[in-house]
DNA sequence: CATTAATCGAGACGGTACGTCCAGTCTTTAA
DNA sequence: TTAAAGACTGGACGTACCGTCTCGATTAATG
C-alpha cells in the first residue's frame, strides 16, 4: 500500500471524467462525444484523461462499470427460477433506457478495438453470466432444472436474443418477448414440464 | 429508356467499388478502411464512389448484398427441418469467414447510423428471416412442428445466440453450439418429441 | 506547362493565408498567433495549409516575400551614394513599422530552425545585400567611393547596427542612428572626404 | 540576516540548476530543452526550479551571468586600443563557442518576452557596453581616439555587425572580420590616420 | 527534545497549440 | 455527363510542454 513518490492521482478527477463520460455518452452517443467534450464537462485536461485511459473506448468502459456496478443485483423472489425472471426483466428495463445506448456503442466500438472486445467480455458479460450461472444452479437444486442441462448454452439461448434485438433492433424488448424467450428456456430444462 | 446526354455511368467502375470494398473490409474491418483505399484499390476517382453512394456504410453494405446475394440459400434435404439445420451450418461457416468481420462491422456501424441500421435489417435481416419463417412454416405442413408456435421468437431462439457470439465472442459457433441451439428449438417447438 | 491531372491547389487559398499571416502576425507577433488562427482567418482548412508549408514560420517567410518583394527598391536620387543613404531611411522605416515586428520574429524563429535560418539569409537577406552591393559599385564607378574597399565588411558595418538595434532594442533606429552610421561608413570608405 | 523558519533552500540545487540550464541549452538550443529536462539533469523537482524563477527564460539569463560572469574581463595590453582589439577577439571567441547558441537563444526569446528583452539589455549589454565605454574612453585619455566622437554609435558599429552574423549567420566571425570592424572603427575616430 | 514551517524530489494537474488523419465535397482536364 | 486525380473544409485525434499544485519526506530554527 506504500504511496509513490509525486502528487497521487486525483480521485475527484477519475470520477468526474467517469460521470461525464457516462453522462455525455448516454445522453448523445459514442460517437458523437468527444474526448475533448468529456473533458471540458469533467473540467479536467485532455492529459488527465489519456494519462488513465488509453482511448475514449476505455474510459467508457470504466464509465458504465463505476457506474452500474461489476454485478448484476437479482431481486430477491421465493424460488431462484422467479428471481431469474425477475432479473430478465430488470436487464430490459435497462437496456431500454438510455443506457442501453451506452452498450450499444461499446459493442459496436469493440468491433474494432480488440482490447475493449476483451475487457467487456471479462468485465461486463462474464460477471453476469456467472450471476446468471448461479441462480440456474440454484434452480437445479430446488429441483426446478435438469441436473444435466447445458448451463452455457442456455445462458447463450437466453440473453444471445435480448442482446440481437438490442443491437439489431427487430423488435422490442418487452414483456412478450421475455416471456416467450423465459418459456423456451422452461420447455427445455425445466423438469416438470406444466409451465409457470 | 432513352439514355441521358454525357457519358454514361462505368458499370465496371460500380464492380470494381464493390468487390474492393468488400475485399478490404473483409480483411481489416470497417473502420481501418478509408474511401481512398477503397478508390486506390478500385482504381476509380473518390468522386466515382460518391456519385453511387452516400457514404462509407452504405457502399458496404451493397457489397455486402452484391456479393452474397440478397436472399439466403437453403440447401437441399429430405425435410424442411433438415433443410433447417443444414442452413445453421452454412450460417455459421460463413460467420466464422472473414465475412463475419465485414458483418460485425456493419453492425457496430449501424449502432451510430440510424440509416444504415434500417438498411441492414430491411436489405439483410429481413429477407433471410422470411427464408427462415418459410422453412418453419413447411416444416409445420410437415407435421414437425407443431402449428400454433410462435415462429418470430422462435427465429430469435436460433439466431440470437448466433449474432450474439459473432459480437460479443463468448465462445466459438461451432457445431457443438448450433446443435444445443437446435436441440432447444425442437425442445420448444417440436411435435414429436424424439429428436433428429 | 502541363498541368497535372486533378484539382489545382487554389491560388486564392494561397494567397488568404499569406495575407493572414502576415497580418495577424504583424499585429500580435508570432508566438502568440495560431496555425488554427490564421486558418480560420483565411477561411481555409488546417490540411490546406499543411500542404503547402511545413510550419509556421515558412508561412510567415513566404508571406514576407510575397507581401514586400524579393528585392529592395532602390529610390531614385541624383548619385548613387544619395541612392543608398534614402534607402537606409526606407529600411529604418520598414523596421520601425508592425513589419519589423514580423522580421524579428523570423529571426527569433531562426535561431531553433535552420531550415528557416537558410531561408531568411537567401531570401531576404541576400537578395538586398546583393541590391546594396550594386549600388556601392556604381558610387565606385561614380568616383565616390575607393575602388578597393571591402563591400561586404561595408555593407555588414551599414546594416548590423540596423538589425542589433532591431532586435536588441539598445537604442530607436530614428534619422541620427541612420547618420552616424553612414557617416562612418564614408569616413571609411570615401575617396573625398568632404562630405554629402 | 535572521532565518526564516523552516528548512532553509539548498544553493546546491541553486548552482545544479544553473549549470545544467547551462550545459543543456548551450547544447541543444532553449526551445528544445524543456523544464523538465533541466530539472532531471539538476536531480531536482520541477517546483524548487519555479520557486526560484518565473519562467524558463529567466532561468537560462541566471544561467548565463552565473556562469559567465556579469562584465567583460579585458585582457591586458599596453594600449586602451590594444586591449579593445584583444576583447572583440574573445567576444568572438565566445561567440564561435557553443555559448553563442546559448545567445542567440535569449536573443531569440527576448523577441517575444519583453521582460526577458529588458533583462538582457540591462544585464547582459549595457555592464558590457559601459565596459567597452570605458575602455574607449581611455583610449581618448591615452591620445589615440578623438575627443568629440560618438561612443555609443561607435559601439552599435563595433558590436552591431558581431551580433548581426551571430544571428542571420551571414559569414564567420574570424579574424579578418574582426580586422575589417576595427579598421573601419579607427578609420572613424582615430586622431593619427596610421592604422595599428 | 518535540514542534513548526519551509523546502525537497516526484509527478499529476489545467490549459494551449501542435501536426495528422479522414469523411465527404469540389474543381480541374480528358474521354 | 462521367471519369481519375487530387485539393478542399471541417473537426477530432493524441502528444508535448508550460507553469502550478500536491503528496510524503527532510531539515533547520524555535519552543
Amino acid at each position: 500500500m506504500a504511496q509513490r513518490a509525486g502528487r497521487p492521482r486525483s480521485e475527484a478527477a477519475d470520477r468526474a471524467i467517469l460521470e461525464a463520460a457516462f453522462r455525455l455518452v448516454s445522453a448523445h452517443g459514442f460517437r458523437s462525444v468527444t474526448v475533448d467534450q468529456i473533458a471540458a464537462e469533467a473540467g479536467v485536461g485532455k492529459m488527465t484523461i489519456y494519462r488513465r485511459w488509453p482511448n475514449k473506448a476505455a474510459i467508457v468502459m470504466d464509465a458504465l462499470l463505476e457506474t452500474i456496478g461489476a454485478e448484476t443485483d437479482f431481486p430477491s423472489a421465493p424460488t431462484a427460477l422467479k428471481r431469474l425472471r425477475k432479473q430478465l426483466d430488470l436487464q430490459a428495463k435497462f437496456f431500454r433506457s438510455d443506457r442501453g445506448r451506452l452498450i450499444r456503442s461499446l459493442v459496436a466500438e469493440a468491433q474494432a478495438d480488440e482490447e475493449l472486445s476483451i475487457a467487456f467480455r471479462d468485465r461486463w458479460l462474464r460477471p453476469r453470466r456467472e450471476g446468471v450461472l448461479r441462480v440456474i444452479q440454484m434452480a437445479v437444486q430446488e429441483g426446478d432444472l435438469r441436473k444435466n442441462m447445458d448451463s452455457q448454452a442456455a445462458i447463450d439461448s437466453l440473453y444471445g436474443p435480448i442482446y440481437y434485438r438490442l443491437l439489431l433492433r427487430t423488435g422490442p424488448i418487452d414483456k412478450a418477448f421475455l416471456d416467450s424467450l423465459y418459456d423456451q428456456f422452461l420447455h427445455g430444462h425445466q423438469i416438470n414440464k406444466r409451465r409457470a
